[in-house]
DNA sequence: TGGAATTTGGACATCAAGATCTGATTCTCG
DNA sequence: CGAGAATCAGATCTTGATGTCCAAATTCCA
C-alpha cells in the first residue's frame, strides 16, 4: 500500500517530532524506529534533500526536523521520499478505447485522492498531542 | 499505489464486463487493454483461483466472468490478485516503544481503509453504467 | 473416430526496481 | 589532530513484472 521507505520515513520523522531537543544521530533514531541503520541512512538523506529534515555533521551532530512538527504533514513526508501519483491522464491510449476503462481509472484516482486527503490533514503535530487516545496493545 | 497486477486484473475484468457474451481468449483481451499478454496471462489464472472469473480451454475457449458484473467489487478484484493489506497489530515491537508510534500507524490503517472503502462500494456494473459521464480527453 | 487447430495451465528464465549493506570520504567539534 | 557523524558511491539481495515453451484440454472437421 505504502513503499517500505515511506514507512520508515514516517517513523524516523514521529521521532524527531517527539525528541525535538537536540540533534539524533542515524543510530540512536534506527534503534528506536527499529529500521535498519544502512537504508535508514539513505532514506534521511531524501529526506534532507527535501527539506524535510535538517542535518549537522561532526560531532553532536544528526538530524532534527526542518520544520515545527504542526507544519509537516505525513503527507509531505510520503511525497518527500516516495510520492504519491495521483492519475491525471488515462494510462491507455486516448480515443479510440471505450469510456468504461476511464470510468475505472477515474474511480482508481478517486480512491488515490481519498487516501491523500487523509495523509494530508494529519500532521506530527497532531501524532503527539493524540498520545494515550490509542493504547498499544499489551 | 496499486500494484501494476492489480491494474490489468481491473482492466481486464471491466472489458469482460462490458462483453458478457461468449469467452474471450488471452490474446483479444490484452489486446483490448493494453496489457503484455504473457504476464495477463498469468493474471487471469489468479483471478481463476479467485474465482472471480470462469475459464474454458480449446476452441472457442476462452475467459468470462464468473459472477454478475453488480456483484463484483473492486475490491473483490483487486484482493484476488493482490490483497490490499491493513494495519491490524503494530509492525513495530510491542509495548515497549513511544503510543505514538501507534498512533501514526492508526493513522495509516485508517487512510487505507478509506482507499479501500472506495473499492469496496463500486462494482463494475456501477462502471458500466456511468458511461458517458466521464469524457476521455480528446 | 481421430487428428489438427486453438486455447488454457504451469514451469522456468529474464529483467528492472526497490531494499539492504559496506566502505571510503568529507565535515565538524573538542 | 582525532573521534564521531553525515555523505556518497557501489555491491548485493529480493521481489514484482515480463517473456518463452511445452503439456493438457476442447472443439471442429474430414
Amino acid at each position: 500500500m505504502i513503499s517500505q521507505t515511506a514507512e520508515y520515513a514516517l517513523r524516523a520523522m514521529v521521532f524527531l517530532a517527539e525528541n525535538p531537543e537536540g540533534a539524533h544521530p542515524v543510530s540512536r533514531i534506527a534503534q528506536h524506529t527499529q529500521v535498519p541503520a544502512g537504508y535508514l541512512s539513505k532514506v534521511l538523506q531524501n529526506l534532507v534533500k527535501a527539506k524535510l529534515v535538517v542535518s549537522q555533521r561532526g560531532l553532536k551532530g544528526g538530524f532534527r526536523l526542518g520544520r515545527p512538527a504542526a507544519e509537516l504533514s505525513l503527507l509531505d513526508i510520503v511525497n518527500g521520499v516516495s510520492p504519491i501519483e495521483r492519475i491525471t491522464a488515462c494510462p491507455l491510449g486516448l480515443a479510440h478505447h471505450s469510456s468504461r476503462l476511464c470510468a475505472l481509472h477515474h474511480r482508481l484516482d478517486e480512491a488515490i485522492g481519498s487516501f491523500e486527503g487523509c495523509f494530508r490533514t494529519t500532521t506530527l503535530a497532531d501524532l503527539l498531542e493524540g498520545q494515550g487516545t490509542f493504547t498499544p496493545p499489551a
